[in-house]
DNA sequence: AGGTAATGTGACCACCCAGTCATAAGGGGA
DNA sequence: TCCCCTTATGACTGGGTGGTCACATTACCT
């Protein structure tokens, strides 16, 4: 958390701060980030920092839980809908896709930091992981109940699976990956990918 | 490559820079990987090591290729299979599994080195994605030839889905996975999500 | 204007890094 | 023993890092 000094900033100065640690983290993975960069681009004293926040861990964690913030504003459009998993799923993509093209700095800080393997953030990100998984355990025994989902398959394959996809999708938004394209691949797993008589 | 004179070791002192090495890039990716702490480990002098290697990514790229040599004698025990695609993707994916239970170090580095983002790799790192990338898509069209795969689904979306879920199904080898877990994972994407009157 | 508390500052510290180089040591062959 | 070539060595260079601190500056209240 930034220190109360922070916040009485001048917004200007602030944003600049805002500014260029987005530029960095957004570049590099948290190790190896540069306070020192960032102090340079937005023209302010290597002791100001110190002013503002603990340290960069401090300044990291701040800027990750910000572009979370962020991307829950979209995020939750998806989960408000009440329609069938399929659906909700590509809406949470799809969400996740306008989130990543409209703030893409946010975007690519948020995937820099599920890669990140720096000891100081395992404990934080293992309890992120855990949410989400416990979220999606949820999602898809209310989902099997109502019988939308093949029952014989694993529930921790399927997890894994989507969870594996959805990341990628997400990682390379603004690459490959379109709102048409992450149909496709949705596709791919409502379907299947073995031929079968009858089609759907 | 490195430089005739590593050649020339004795074999217990070339032993001793390579396990200290695996282990170096095994924890960090090749940024934060020091050669310090790799010639410390090895008791080996600072300059040694430009004796025998050009430089840091000399002796890097040399260690992510002995891995890789040693993966693939794995994986050719899958392609040389006369089997049908999911067939051969499930024998894949398991001598991927006894690779990194056999060669846990190299497994490690492999997986670093594919989800670097160092500048210096980026050419290595394109030139890798863009071989397999080809390879999945003469297996796919083959398949798809054979009709044992979904002729309506987007083949970029399935290239799409398989390497994201190989690839963390690789990465996290030894945490969750395991020969069964890997076939949970892949009858999901051959059955697919969407539940059927009739089983299959 | 005076005084006090909050902010700003950049030189500086200790540490780590990749890579170099002058020098020393070793190993045949003559 | 001498020579020469290959190999070993670790102090050193130049540069980067996160973080500190004594001091300067500003802002606000009386």
């Amino acid at each position: 958390m930034p220190k109360a000094t922070f916040f009485n900033l001048d917004p200007e100065k602030r944003e600049a701060v805002l500014q260029a640690a987005w530029e960095e983290f957004a570049r590099h993975p948290f190790e190896q980030a540069s306070l020192s960069r960032i102090v340079q681009d937005s023209r302010i004293a290597k002791g100001s920092m110190y002013q503002y926040f603990e340290d960069k861990l401090d300044l990291y964690l701040y800027m990750v839980e910000l572009a979370y913030e962020q991307k829950r504003s979209y995020l939750k459009k998806a989960f408000a809908l009440k329609a069938d998993m399929f659906t909700i799923l590509e809406e949470y993509y799809h969400q996740s896709y306008l989130f990543a093209r409209d703030f893409p700095f946010m975007h690519r800080v948020i995937n820099n930091f599920w890669d990140s393997r720096a000891p100081a953030l395992e404990a934080e990100l293992a309890r992120g992981k855990l949410s989400r998984s416990q979220d999606f355990s949820g999602f898809l025994k209310e989902a099997r109940r109502k019988g939308v989902v093949n029952p014989l398959l694993n529930p921790e394959a399927i997890f894994f699976v989507y969870h594996a996809v959805g990341r990628d999708l997400i990682e390379y938004f603004g690459d490959e990956a379109n709102s048409r394209f992450v149909s496709d691949v949705l596709d791919v797993l409502k379907y299947g990918l073995q031929a079968r008589e009858e089609g759907s």
